[in-house]
DNA sequence: TGACAGTAGATCGTATACGATTATACAATT
DNA sequence: AATTGTATAATCGTATACGATCTACTGTCA
């Protein structure tokens, strides 16, 4: 059954995608009357969405001020990818003893598709795909609900620079040896590419972060 | 600067609160006109107050049906510990080398009001004061934020047992011997004590709702 | 000039009102 | 008896309205 969405719950996918593609920039205020005109809405829904967005952690809340696009230190991104490093791994290692044929099929048909893809914050869906792919033989639903908004959080940064370097490919050439490691069921190995491969992408936030600031 | 709270977020206190002492009990509906006639408020900053809850985990959303308090189940208390245990390794860890002997005083005084503590509800209170001051040295309130509502999210459970067994006892037990390992900065004992105090914690609560489902 | 008070406009926060959706009770039908 | 249909009540969802708060600007006074 496919839940019916409210309207706040539009409201924050859209606000969400706004502030990922990078249309809404870090620090820029999300008025919400200027929200309710433009989708021709009233401010109540509006509001909720923000809310539901500050649990993400995509926007901060000031009382009486209003919402702001959150930014994010090189500090908070280390942080982030020393949270991620701890679950992802607890969630790959859950996993592989449950990965079937099918899934790792289809796990690599998303790499297949992330190597042709052009438009970066498409890419990084397709990067998140992949991951979640993964860890949803875990058949751990609360680990993942914690660990997908912070990706998000994070991925916005990822798409301002993914262009300039060789990232993705090197990034692909890891994703394509845990799948490996995945399929011959070699956990030690596949959570040690694992760990390797979210440090360097941490590492390189993190670099990046601190020549912006 | 303390943050002036909007009436959302007291709400959103005042319900929490109301769920974790067992006042409003799992699967019971929390109908928006009910608590505004209760509160003397309109239902507008309940709705967001429950959106922040649904966000912590305490309360599922039905859209067109309203809001309940959320069931654990067996499985997904352990989920929830495998987490814990996973991010609170990570925290301690980190936190070891920098706690200094002013924190330590604080935790080990917060063990020493649990002592003597009767009420359960206020006991886990301190249960999560004790384990957070701890972590506090870690400098990673992003950690700190998602732990918190994980450690309300199975206490609620918690003190539907407490009294009967002796589980404090041995609890208590067992933060006096993290507090000593962090003192003489012995971090994979202090670990190792965490791990097994958790995964105890874990297999008693699931025992627990088994055998009340 | 610089600090401050006062005011106007922008924005937030929430009470009220009402249409939309869902639940309930009960009659009609098979 | 079980099922379907319908009226009614309960509840949710959101638009509108307005008071409260904040921001920016202006003019006053030292």
């Amino acid at each position: 059954m496919v839940q019916a969405k409210n309207t706040a719950e539009n409201v924050a996918d859209y606000l969400r995608m706004a502030i990922l593609r990078g249309e809404i920039k870090s620090n820029e205020p999300l008025r919400q009357d200027k929200i309710a005109l433009e989708l021709g809405i009233s401010k109540i829904p509006i509001r909720e969405a923000l809310v539901q967005l500050k649990a993400e952690g995509l926007v901060t809340l000031h009382p009486n001020r209003g919402a702001f696009v959150s930014t994010l230190s090189a500090a908070e991104a280390s942080e982030i990818y020393t949270i991620r490093i701890a679950l992802e791994t607890v969630a790959l290692e859950a996993a592989i003893p449950r990965l079937t044929p099918s899934m790792l099929i289809q796990a690599e048909n998303t790499l297949r598709v992330m190597d042709v893809e052009t438009d970066v914050a498409r890419w990084t869906e397709l990067n998140w795909q992949f991951h979640a792919q993964l860890y949803q033989a875990a058949d751990m639903p609360h680990l993942i609900s914690i660990l997908e908004p912070l990706h998000v959080n994070v991925s916005r940064y990822l798409v301002l620079y993914l262009n300039n370097l060789g990232f993705q490919t090197t990034s692909q050439n890891e994703h394509y040896g845990i799948l490996d490691a995945c399929r011959i069921r070699n956990a030690t190995h596949a959570l040690d590419l694992l760990r390797v491969h979210l440090q360097s992408a941490s590492t390189t936030l993190a670099t990046f972060l601190m020549s912006e600031m």
